[in-house]
RNA sequence: GGAGAGGUGGCUGAGCGGCUGAAAGCGGCGGAUUGCUAAUCCGCUAUACAACCUAAAAAUUGUAUCGAGGGUUCGAAUCCCUCCCUCUCCGCCA
């Protein structure tokens, strides 16, 4: 959601940030709309200033004759105003929903692009490894581990299922266990947060209206979310911080439901693309100021640079392109880790900011030193998931043998165990 | 699942058809007093949108807002309906 005055001032902006981001909207329908609810809103409060007036009259009156006059002639304005009301009343729903469709302006370092194949590489990290013998797939490598069985994880879940076993599940506790002390360094608060989520959060994400075929609902209308984010987001909806409250960060661990409608197909194999996974995830809310914004964008994408450096696993970060953001985020960096099989990078992070898109959807404010109130701006990170993260983890780590070493700063959490055999 | 209570400003909490944007207290801001601190006293203190005026703002005016939506009424925080939420007790349960 965008300042509807900012979007009267700045129409061109909107146009512009619907070209770069494939976005269908037309601001001209939104201005059109906004000028007939203007009018109207004007016109009922012409006839409401009218009415109280006239109630005050009655109230006061001392002649019955006069009283009974002007109650009457308000019966007639009434039929007015009642029908006026509805027109507004009207105009405002449909205005409320294109309103929930204008897209945030990228910024201007945000590259063109029709697609994430646009996306473009600002850093590499790490020596790829270059192996004696053929690297085997994560699928390979971890199933004579006993470290996932997808077989049985199909019949009971189906399409996309997966059981972690044995050292799989150790070694996503090792994660998880060492990325909550990483994180806990770093100033960040961790926090479960509850899954199951009214609708209003996704809209306050700025994950609905778009991508409802996305989301796994339940019987009572409730959605699974599909990361920590939108709940972490509507922890504090609608309260308002003291300035010095902020920033506040959060990390956030929760299973993610993904529908992932739209992509049959895609990455059918293996633990790339699953319908339910593991996420820590960082959320920032902070002062609204475009600077502390991009700091803490910069800040929240380094963490997870810092945490896939302190495993030792290649990766590179793009920035993405205009068609590869999503409606409300400003920029978006994602982190993409080598994976050897498939002599490709995979993503495994996207670190965005949204000024004040979200927070103005879930209300969320703070008081400046001098009592004004703001909308607090947001971001957001993934820290870490799994179990994706284990199949550049594996195939990077792996022996000839078909063994798979343990990362120096897991061993620790792996009670001293240097490799998985 | 059964029974009950309730949702009012930054917070606590009164009000139960017009004089209530809303008492009182707390907190906050400004001022007085004070050797410092503490205490006391006085005043001010919601938000959004629109109009007007601006370079922008402030001020001013209007409208709305007492969980949400609808209804009754000339007029609703107050009466009626629907929904949502919270709490308490009982039951069930990891």
């Amino acid at each position: 959601m965008l300042d509807i005055k900012f979007i009267r001032e700045n129409p061109e902006l909107i146009r512009e940030a619907a070209r770069k981001k494939h976005s269908k909207f037309e601001v001209d329908d939104l201005l059109l709309l906004e000028e007939r609810r203007l009018d109207l809103l004007a016109e009922v409060e012409k006839m409401r200033a009218e009415q109280n007036i006239a109630s005050e009259n009655i109230a006061k009156a001392t002649d019955p004759v006069l009283r009974q006059q002007t109650i009457d002639e308000m019966k007639v304005l009434k039929e007015r105003l009642t029908k006026k009301d509805e027109e507004l009343k009207k105009t405002m729903e449909e205005w409320r929903a294109l309103m929930l469709l204008v897209p945030n302006v990228p910024d201007v370092s945000v590259p063109d692009g029709e697609s994430d194949k646009d996306n473009q590489s600002v850093k590499t990290w790490g020596e790829k490894p270059n192996f004696s013998f053929t690297p085997k797939d994560h699928i390979e490598i971890m199933e004579k581990l006993g470290m996932v069985d997808f077989e049985r994880g199909a019949k009971v879940h189906g399409f996309r299922g997966y059981f972690l076993t044995g050292d799989g599940a150790r070694l996503s506790f090792a994660i998880w266990n060492y990325a909550m002390n990483f994180f806990s360094a770093k100033k960040f608060t961790p926090v479960i947060p509850p899954v199951i989520v009214r609708k209003a959060n996704l809209y306050g994400t700025g994950h609905l209206p778009g991508d409802v075929e996305d989301y796994y609902m339940t019987q009572d209308g409730d959605a699974l979310a599909g990361t920590a984010e939108i709940p972490v987001m509507g922890l504090h909806a609608d309260e308002i911080f003291d300035e010095g409250q902020l920033p506040r960060r959060y990390l956030g661990f929760s299973p993610c439901f993904r529908r992932e409608a739209g992509s049959h197909g895609k990455d059918i194999k293996g633990l790339i693309r699953v319908h339910e996974f593991f996420k820590l995830e960082q959320v920032i809310l902070c002062e609204a100021n475009h600077e502390t914004s991009v700091r803490f964008h910069d800040e929240i994408n380094r963490n997870t640079e810092e945490f896939i450096e302190s495993l030792g696993i290649p990766y590179r970060t793009v920035i993405n392109c205009g068609a590869d953001l999503g409606q409300g985020q400003v920029k978006k960096y994602d982190i993409e880790l080598w994976v050897p099989k498939e002599n490709t990078y995979r993503e495994i992070s996207s670190a965005s900011y949204f000024h004040d898109f979200q927070t103005r959807r879930f209300n969320i404010r703070y008081r400046d030193g001098a009592g004004k109130l703001h909308y607090t701006h947001s971001l957001n990170s993934t820290a870490i998931p799994t179990p994706r993260v284990l199949v550049s983890l594996v195939e990077n780590y792996q022996d000839a043998d078909g063994s798979v070493r343990i990362p120096d700063i897991l061993q620790p959490y792996m009670g001293g165990k240097k490799q998985i055999a």
